[in-house]
DNA sequence: CGAAAAGTTGATTGTCTTCAAAACTGGTGG
DNA sequence: CCACCAGTTTTGAAGACAATCAACTTTTCG
């Protein structure tokens, strides 16, 4: 099946000005995206795995439910989601990505992608065909590991976020959420303490299960209790213990 | 590294009666494991991916969280569920796994099991080494892309669970939980409307983020309504259209 | 058989959703 | 520059759904 032409993912593509130059063996992004401690020759070969870049603008479709597998995603800038839609209108948020981060492996086992990633500020990717990843990986060792790592590691993170919306009240997703958030923020050396959502309540509240009003409602609650300073999007966090405490106590020691 | 003496999965064990011979080629299960369509030569060579097989008594684990990975595992008999635990008590069932199916991907991130895997009934799997299983796919495309798939396939698998407990409620949840049981089932030759659940009401309302009462007035009222017949863990399902229904009717058209 | 585990059912409570209204934000164009 | 509008966010009140607490039955297994 050809892609929707009623629905062309390519709308969000900017005019890519040239054939962009790419090397992952420049990019400082790279201890994020690829294995280290790679040899001088591997790097050489890594540089094949990714061709081309690709930028989205804000709200446009990176892939859609349906299209067509080719490729992984490495996120260079820009901020995602990830949305499994069911016809009947049921939309679930199953993620959010960000710089350095993978996408679009969900598309591997069908050869077609299961969900949309939408980018939710302009955004730029690393278009890396799954083809020539297979086959670089059979030749650089420490590139096969790692993608299975990174598979891997979603599963695991899906683990939690299973966890989270099986067990958790909402207080404790919203905290969980935001710490997991600032967390990968400051890896990527912005603050600990500091944070601008680049999602709507509404996309908070599908990921976590629950109604953009108790997102809201909870964020105030947190204020209240000195937890956090909100201005719109802007969130400082005042005391992270407390938001610690709020993910790990349980409330009467039930499962 | 060797197993942990202070948590030896291997209590579980049965005794080997000997070193058990081991072929996939021979295996019946063969066409859920494994990719099709090989050569002899491949054959052969996929036949050194498993080693051992090893059997677990019901109840006991096949791997806990924090042990170190070695191996996957593809379930020859029996019936599993992983669940990740948090040290306060909280516990998560993460799925369900019957013959074929493929456990331990989880430990492949961090060289370390992230949850337990714990037999519902007396089971058998076939280990399958990591580091072969690596190496072979290195030489046989097909594996390397079907080891991908099988990755693939438990993060898409995860976005169905992860979409059933952010947006569905108790009698949804329920409902598709059977579909999807009762599928699975049937694709391994059992019957296409009556299952034996393997699993306590308690252990399905931890996979499906309800609690066991929840579950049981969720069966009774299905009863009631002769979609199901009910005896203990005896499901005979008497109109599967109707559960369907339940799933994807949304009862007032929200998200 | 007897004890422990699993399952059912009822009454009550609590959390989150729903519905509703108002305030705020940011971008557009007069 | 300001008014305006759509989208987003906050907050309140009422209602629904599932959790909790509790009692009892049934099943399983040593």
């Amino acid at each position: 099946m050809p892609p929707d032409p009623t629905l062309p993912a390519t709308l969000s593509r900017l005019p890519d000005e040239h054939a962009m130059r790419v090397a992952c063996s420049n990019c400082n992004l790279r201890e994020l995206c690829m294995p280290l401690g790679l040899s001088t020759e591997q790097l050489r070969q890594i540089d094949q795995v990714v061709t081309t870049r690709r930028k989205v603008r804000r709200g446009g479709a990176l892939f859609r439910n349906g299209e067509a597998f080719h490729s992984l995603f490495a996120i260079r800038t820009g901020f995602f989601k990830t949305c499994v839609g069911v016809e009947d209108g049921r939309d679930q948020v199953t993620g959010f990505q960000m710089a350095g981060e993978i996408i679009g492996l969900d598309g591997i086992v069908n050869d077609r992608h299961t969900c949309d990633a939408i980018a939710l500020e302009d955004a730029e990717v690393c278009v890396m065909p799954f083809r020539q990843l297979g086959e670089i990986s059979r030749q650089v060792d420490a590139l096969q590991h790692h993608v299975h790592r990174i598979m891997s590691r979603e599963i695991v993170r899906e683990h939690g976020v299973m966890l989270l919306l099986g067990s958790m009240r909402a207080e404790e997703r919203l905290a969980a959420f935001l710490l997991n958030l600032v967390q990968r923020l400051h890896a990527r050396g912005f603050s600990a303490s500091e944070l601008v959502l680049r999602m709507t309540r509404e996309e908070i509240g599908s990921y976590l299960g629950m109604k953009l009003e108790t997102v809201s409602r909870t964020f105030s609650k947190f204020v209240d209790e000195g937890l956090l300073r909100v201005r719109h999007r802007h969130i400082r966090i005042l005391n992270a213990q407390g938001l610690r405490d709020i993910v790990n106590e349980r409330p009467c020691g039930n499962s």
